[in-house]
DNA sequence: TGCTATTATAACCATATGGTTATTTCAATG
DNA sequence: CATTGAAATAACCATATGGTTATAATAGCA
């Protein structure tokens, strides 16, 4: 995955109240109203937070009549464990200073 | 884990020039003298990085002669993963709610 | 059509964040 | 013991973030 989206990704997961949305929909799936009470903000702040969830992909939105239904995107959630466990090679970083005599080694 | 630690160790993660860092000593340690010509900023930010990684327990510091080295921490990438897989259960705070009288449902 | 309910967006504000330069701390060494 | 070099801390600044209230957009229904 790309720096770009893996950050954007954890950005969307590094608050608690949408780590814990997260959870409540691992359990079950949602609307915006049924979060407000839970959480105790404004309906304007939860709404906020699921576009965040939803622009970094790990919820998908359904609208079901004045509803909007939030569910969590296992298969994104699965996707950022791969790529803890596989994180992008930026080795080379040390390769491309090396070739400008700019890599520092302090040995 | 704990959802404060868990949301403190994403925010750690939640920034390019980390992640980036994270990835490279995933490669090999390194002190901060050399990350610094890597990302083209200043050491004290480097430093701050390092600070910020540390706090989330994701790097092991150790020090040689003038030098700190740091260390991935891939136990605590494990157990990243781990928590991604198994998140914490937030569905009681949906029956402490229904006791309350509190609970909406949209059907 | 007009009213109601749900969600999204706009505008705003206080605090957090990631950078800077200047200074301090700490270890090695002449 | 003074000097040098690496890393941390302090003070500061611009931007991002997470909340608020007010308003708009969208869907169902009398």
């Amino acid at each position: 995955m790309d720096t770009k989206l893996l950050v954007n990704a954890f950005k969307a997961l590094a608050d608690p109240t949408r780590l814990k949305i997260i959870s409540l929909l691992n359990h079950r799936s949602c609307c915006v109203c049924e979060l407000v009470p839970i959480f105790g903000i404004s309906q304007p702040a939860v709404s906020k937070h699921m576009s965040k969830l939803k622009s970094a992909d790990l919820v998908i939105e359904s609208r079901r009549g004045q509803w909007v239904i939030y569910s969590l995107n296992q298969e994104r959630v699965e996707q950022l464990r791969f790529a803890l466990g596989n994180l992008p090679d930026y080795s080379e970083e040390f390769e491309k200073l090396a070739a400008q005599g700019l890599l520092v080694t302090c040995e």
